[in-house]
DNA sequence: TTATTTTGTTAGATTAACCTAACTTTTATT
DNA sequence: AATAAAAGTTAGGTTAATCTAACAAAATAA
C-alpha cells in the first residue's frame, strides 16, 4: 500500500521520464517539480529503493522499476478517470479539474475505480485529451504534434493540451478553443516565433509558449 | 484548514456526544471509538482546543465548541452526499459504501461538494436513511423508533439502520429488509427479548440487539 | 470512609514527511 | 588540468500522529 506522498512521488518520477526522452531525471528535477527541497527526496528515494519502486544509487540517475510505473499508471489513471467525472458529471470547467483530482487520485478502492469507469462509460481520454491507461496500468500512446510544428496555411484540430494549469487553460477557453477545436495556421513571425491563428472565423495572434502547449492532428 | 484525523476527531466526538444525551464524552470512549489509545487522544485534544474546536479542562468532561459542531456536521454531510453518490449512481451495494465515504469525505473542496450534492438532486437522506446536513452545518433531526418499541401485531416502515457496520447490514439485506421495507412484529419472545417478524411475506426470528439497530416509522 | 477500579494524564519514543546548513561528487568552463 | 558551478548527500531538526509505561485523579464499591 502505497502512501499519497509516495503516489506523488512514482507520478511526478514518470512524468520526468517521459519529459526527457531518456527515461530517467535527477533529485533536483524532481524536488523543483514536487515543489520540495532535494534533501527530501533524497530521503524518499532510499525509502522507494527498499520498497523496490525506483532503482537508484548514489549520485547516480533515478529511474522507475517495472512495478514503480505500473503504480505511478493506476495513479495516472485514477486522475484522468476522476478528471472525467468532474468535467462530464459535475459540470466542473477545463482549468479546476486537476487540482481536485489532484486529491481524488489518492482515494483507495480498486472497485470504486471501476465503477468509476463504467458509469463514465469507459472513456479513452481526459478532459485534455490526455489517454486513460486501463486496469492492467497499460496506456496507449499516441503521436501528438504541437500546433508550432503545423505549417502556414493547414487546418488542424485540437486533441490534448500539454500544460495542465489553470492559467493556460483559461487562456485557451478565453479563445474560444477547446478539444477538437479546427485551427487553421495564417502566418508565422519569423522574429519571436510567435504566430497567428484562426479558430472559429476569429483571429488570435498567440506566442511560440502557447502554440506548443497545444496538440493537434 | 482542518487535517483528516482532526475532522475524523470532531465526527467522532458529535457521535458520541449525540448517542449519550448529555452532550459531552471522555477521552477513553474516543479512544476505543477511533480504535487508538487514551494517550494518543489526550494529544489531539489538547490541540484542538487551542484551535477552538472543543471545550476541555484536565479531567474534564469534553464538548465540541460551536464551531467544533458546525465543522463536524461538514464533515458528516460530505460522507454522507459521498455514500449516496456509491450508492445511487456506481451502484455499490448498502454495506460497502461506508468504508470509502470515510476516505471521500476528506477531500476540501466546498465547489466540489455543491456540486455532487446538485448532481444527486439535493437529497435529504442517505442511503442508511441518515439526514445530510446543509451546506451551513444544519441538520434536521427526526424522531426514530426502535423496531423494538414498536407492539406485537402492528405493521411499520424502515426508515433508517443505527449500526452502520457490512455486518449488520448485510445481515439486514440477507432478510430480504432494505429502506422502506413494510415490517411486522408478529410476536415478542420475554425470554430473550427476540421478536418474530413478517417481512415481503417471510417470517424470520431476530435478536433485541437486531431489532434495535432497525429505526421505523 | 477507606480501598479498589476506572478514567485520564504525562513523559519519553517512533515514524513519515518535511526543513536548513554544511559537505561531497560530478559536470562544465575557463 | 584547474577551477567554478551545479547536482546530490548527510547530519541534525521539526511537526503531526501515533505508541507504551508509569503516574494521578475521580468514581465506585466495600
Ligand atoms: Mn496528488
Ligand atoms: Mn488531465
Ligand atoms: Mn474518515
Ligand atoms: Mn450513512
Amino acid at each position: 500500500m502505497l502512501t499519497n506522498t509516495e503516489e506523488n512521488y512514482l507520478k511526478a518520477l514518470l512524468h520526468l521520464m517521459l519529459q526527457s526522452g531518456n527515461n530517467e531525471t535527477g533529485t533536483n528535477k524532481l524536488a523543483e517539480h514536487l515543489g520540495i527541497k532535494p534533501a527530501t527526496v533524497n530521503d524518499m528515494l532510499k525509502k522507494l529503493k527498499t520498497k523496490k519502486l525506483v532503482m537508484y544509487e548514489k549520485y547516480g540517475k533515478i529511474k522507475l522499476s517495472k512495478d514503480g510505473r505500473k503504480q505511478a499508471l493506476l495513479v495516472i489513471r485514477k486522475h484522468r478517470l476522476w478528471e472525467t467525472f468532474l468535467y462530464e458529471k459535475l459540470h466542473f470547467s477545463w482549468d479546476e479539474i486537476h487540482e481536485v483530482a489532484e486529491q481524488l487520485e489518492h482515494i483507495q478502492s480498486e472497485k470504486l475505480i471501476e465503477k468509476l469507469e463504467k458509469f463514465l462509460g469507459y472513456p479513452q481520454a481526459d478532459p485534455h485529451g490526455d489517454p486513460i491507461p486501463d486496469a492492467k496500468g497499460e496506456m496507449k500512446t499516441y503521436q501528438k504534434t504541437s500546433l508550432l510544428e503545423i505549417p502556414v496555411g493547414s487546418i488542424c484540430q485540437l486533441v490534448a493540451v500539454k500544460d495542465n494549469s489553470a492559467m493556460f487553460l483559461q487562456y485557451v477557453s478565453e479563445l474560444g478553443i477547446g478539444l477538437k477545436s479546427k485551427i487553421k495556421v495564417i502566418s508565422k513571425m519569423d522574429f519571436d516565433g510567435s504566430l497567428r491563428i484562426e479558430v472559429n472565423r476569429k483571429q488570435h495572434n498567440v506566442s511560440q509558449k502557447f502554440a506548443e502547449n497545444l496538440l493537434v492532428k
